[in-house]
DNA sequence: TTTGATACATGACGATGATCATGTATAATG
DNA sequence: CATTATACATGATCATCGTCATGTATCAAA
């Protein structure tokens, strides 16, 4: 049967998001074009009248996942709290696409790069705003800090979940990133 | 023909560190049986005389890698500055196995993550001892924070290998790990 | 309502890759 | 030297997956 015109915008949408959920819980290369289309709730035919091919479908729908533009909503501790949780930690699905799928993106074409880079520059012109220092230098090299910090981390947390290690990742982590931030910035010398 | 007892033992060998060097240049999926055989001078046919499959040339190259036990030959910032150096971002083959494949180990199955659990065990003892604090606890808290912003600055440099963006990030959180190491920790509250 | 366009289902194709079966030359053993 | 065990090459098998071909039912336009 064919769809109306807004169930076709409404597919499209579905599609990305089953992706983004799919590949940020398996990786890329773990999910097939048929798995994304049934997760969808259609099947695998109809995927190349959406996108040019499998490599499209991944640069899409990382821009999809990355392409919010809000303004933070709360202090860098508070981000840090939520971010480096158990709970972040075991829901990757639903969790930050960067700690996710930073790693494998690294061997993907272009498109999936471009997506990526674009989305950190964001990331790291938001952070740069809560950030502490005495001026703008400071403060972008505490968000690239930081939030190198945050994505090693989760990573590393996952990667040993299971362990009484991952547990300990996080919350050092965290201790450890509020004390930075707390510390008065050392003058320049 | 068949090769003799040292031969064997040798190609063992051979066979894991060509594993250990193509898997940390494409990941473990991208690499095939034969890709590994073939790069240790042998052909497919041989592989199952060595591992039981490749799940566990993966948990065994995995080990070889992080198996080393020797403490660390140099203080932090002259660790992030070899660590955090283009070179090591362009050159992931030879490099740091926890970088190149800390997420898809995520996805692997108990071998491989138990030896990258033992590994990142390791690397925190080692690296507490080169970091700064007043006491056990807080020299621990710096290796793990010093760390997991090592690991996702050189993934996140390697994610947007290319840009100028790049090297910002590998010189940034070198000059910020410096900064923060450099500080008296605040006593405790 | 008729006609054409098209979204999607079904099914096929070709490539790839993990794993196994078999043969053989040679090391090891006596 | 004769015999046996085995390391490894060649080649097959089976499953998986990306992609394409085709048919059809239904939306859109006249």
């Amino acid at each position: 049967m064919r769809a109306s015109r807004e169930q076709v915008q409404e597919n499209r949408r579905t599609i990305l998001e089953a992706a983004g959920r799919l590949f940020r819980e398996r990786g890329f290369e773990a999910v097939t074009v048929t798995d994304v289309m049934k997760s969808a709730g259609l099947t695998h035919g109809g995927f190349y009248g959406y996108f040019k091919n499998k490599d499209d479908l991944i640069a899409q729908a990382l821009a999809e996942l990355l392409g919010g533009s809000e303004p933070l909503s709360a202090d860098l501790s508070t981000l840090a709290e939520r971010y480096l949780s158990p709970a972040h930690r075991d829901n990757s699905a639903c969790g930050c696409p960067v700690a996710a799928l930073a790693s494998e993106t690294i061997r993907q074409p272009g498109g999936a790069r471009a997506a990526m880079t674009a989305g950190l520059k964001r990331q790291l012109e938001r952070l740069s705003e809560v950030s502490p220092g005495s001026d703008a230098e400071q403060k972008r090299r505490a968000a690239i800090g930081n939030w190198a910090a945050m994505v090693g981390a989760l990573i590393l947390a996952r990667m040993t979940a299971g362990s009484e290690l991952s547990d300990e990742l996080l919350s050092e982590t965290r201790a450890w990133l509020a004390a930075q931030d707390q510390r008065e910035p050392k003058p320049k010398a």
